[in-house]
DNA sequence: CAAAACTCTGCGGGTTCCCGCAAGCCTAAT
DNA sequence: ATTAGGCTTGCGGGAACCCGCAGAGTTTTG
């Protein structure tokens, strides 16, 4: 294990941050022998295919195929392959995305390309070498804020959120989540009571300013509850569902 | 004018980006003595305050304030200032906000980051230099679509997507507008079939399953017409709007 | 096992939304 | 001047939404 060769993919559309993370894997990993580059998800997921790569550093956010999509399919294919994403944002929506996908007992990585070289060079010896996780601080204190009880979504509140978001009606969400109209009008009711919107006043004589289901949409956005890679998936999921019935 | 010293300020967050722009300017531009960095659009406000910058490149999309914001107060103290706007997309939600901002004679441009060398250091020199505007050619295209009559939006309908994005009822967007409600829902009508969103069907059997106000929304931004930081935007404009009555 | 707590569901009504119909105002074209 | 087309507003009704109330079913807890 150790003196065997290693081979790190990278994958990520921007040039410049391209061949920063070229410079930093190989100074942090003496013990790389070769580097791939991809530009997107879909060459990402090609070349991890052919090269059978088992230790990658991978962008969210990327044009052709985002991180998340990528990182799924090649996790189906090889669960033992070891991720480190690097981004730009720790959005509640990507760091959900992510730890909706990895699979049991992988080992992965979430920094931003904002931490400094040290940390880095830190994380990917840590999860290429030593097979441990590692998480930035913020990124973690996302994970707790999100999965507490306090402002938290369980999954099924969160899927209605991303229905809503889509523009579907009570009923379409009753018929694709199989739940009755009533039970969805609930759910919708604690979104709103958990992202604070009310349409009372809570300012003076703020009367019926605002259409709950739309004000609900907005506030995830503006929280990074929802992004828009995540309402690109949705979208497509939804079509697809539009699809077969 | 030509033997002129004059000095370039940079506005963009990412230290990679920035440092490759220092690069760029130092060699497009010779007669450049100076060039100062900011790594936010506040910082950038006050240098160019300080400085009295004349010839700016700016990042749209940074943390503590965006381009759009910073050029607007930039631009009103100083109309004559020069700024190339240098972005990783071409949204038209950016489009729009920078074209709203530019004042009457001002010479500006609007690059993407995936251009080239070449093409950086043409723009450079055509915007500081002789004075005159350059937009990339795909920001270009997006112009046209979007001031054609062909699912183009006139400004008002603009503003109301944006209110109805932000949540707003039908009787608050006549409030804040000054129209009728009859008026408010009549734009509405518009928009949504600008934006092909029906509720009838289009492919068969796809009944009622759309919430049409909502689903408005997500294609505008799905389509870019609205993004983060248009929201964002229009969301401090809204709080503001609200404490005002 | 029983009580408490939580979820799913139906009913009903008040409000808002979606939109056809139609009448007045204005600018532009014939 | 007359006509056509656009924009604004009112009215009215069917549908969808927001939500309190209350009864079943399930899970948790003591």
């Amino acid at each position: 294990m150790k003196g065997a060769a290693m081979d790190v993919l990278i994958v990520e559309d921007d040039p410049l941050h391209r061949s920063y993370l070229h410079e930093q894997v190989k100074a942090a990993l003496p013990e790389c022998s070769t580097i791939y580059e991809a530009e997107n998800g879909q060459q990402g997921e090609a070349l991890a295919r052919t090269h059978r790569s088992a230790h990658i550093v991978m962008d969210l956010q990327m044009n052709a195929r985002n991180g998340i999509e990528a990182a799924r399919t090649i996790w189906r294919e090889r669960p033992d392959t070891r991720i480190l994403f690097w981004s730009n944002y720790a959005d509640e929506a990507y760091v959900r995305g992510v730890s909706r996908i990895v699979p049991n007992g992988a080992a992965y990585g979430y920094v931003l390309k904002s931490t400094s070289e040290e940390r880095l060079k830190l994380a990917l010896r840590s999860i290429f070498i030593e097979n441990q996780c590692v998480i930035d601080n913020e990124v973690r204190g996302m994970q707790q804020r999100s999965f507490a009880q306090t402002s938290g979504f369980s999954d099924s509140e969160y899927e209605i959120l991303m229905d809503i978001a889509l523009g579907m009606t009570d009923r379409a969400i009753s018929d694709r989540r199989h739940l009755s109209l009533r039970s969805v009008q609930n759910r919708l009711q604690q979104i709103y009571s958990k992202l604070d919107v009310h349409q009372a006043a809570d300012s003076p004589r703020e009367e019926g300013a605002f259409n709950l289901r739309a004000r609900a949409v907005t506030v995830a956005m503006l929280r990074k509850l929802l992004n828009y890679g995540a309402l690109e998936k949705a979208e497509a999921e939804l079509q697809h569902w539009l699809r077969g019935r």
